[in-house]
DNA sequence: TTGACATATCGAGAAAAGTCGATATACTAT
DNA sequence: ATAGTATATCGACTTTTCTCGATATGTCAA
């Protein structure tokens, strides 16, 4: 995991925010999963179409942050259909909040 | 706290490492309060040459980055006479980890 | 008051990141 | 096959960050 990197992909407000609203997907995004079939299952994922609508910036700038905050390990995604799916990644956050406690 | 200059504040090699050697000052500047006199008292504040020694970039890209990182509340400083002595915030990096606790 | 030193600020060119529209790819339904 | 939809990638332009050398400011010692 590269801490710099992570910390650049933090350096965003859109990003910030797409990270903050994934915690409470439901929450933030009442449509979320309305495609995937129950015998998928990605708990807490939401398609870039509905990110993108909500983060209003263009779809490119959307994909590519996304792309990027899975890239540095603050989002996970799996692709159903012409859907993909990002929740965050949980696991990622860990490390980074575990380094955040111990180097920072 | 502007969190997110924050975050841009840590997306720099130089600068993480400048905030983890001042954990442990001692360590990594044996010579660290070589003119700071008894009576005042900073304690584990070094001064700008030496961390520009160490940091091997030149002398206004290292105070930049103090100065940067001060204002973001990571660092904190006390001139001296013709020296400026900058330590970690630990009361600004309190209030970061507990932000990153709670909102990320 | 002059000269030497520590640090800060300025100005600029180079490198990186942000962001978009256009286009490509992949999948779905007809 | 074709058309429609979701997402990814490309290419380009703009904005921001990096980093430096030069210079200014402040301090100390002689």
């Amino acid at each position: 995991m590269d801490y710099i990197d992570v910390f650049k992909a933090l350096s965003n407000e859109t990003r910030l925010n797409i990270l903050q609203w994934l915690k409470e997907p439901e929450k933030h995004f009442p449509k979320q999963g309305a495609h995937i079939p129950k015998e998928v299952s990605f708990k807490g994922g939401v398609c870039v179409g509905d990110i993108q609508e909500k983060a209003k910036v263009s779809q490119s700038t959307v994909s590519h942050y996304l792309n990027l905050m899975q890239k540095v390990g603050l989002l996970e995604s799996v692709r159903y259909g012409q859907w993909t799916y990002y929740r965050r990644d949980e696991e990622g956050i860990r490390q980074l909040a575990e380094y955040f406690r111990t180097e920072i």
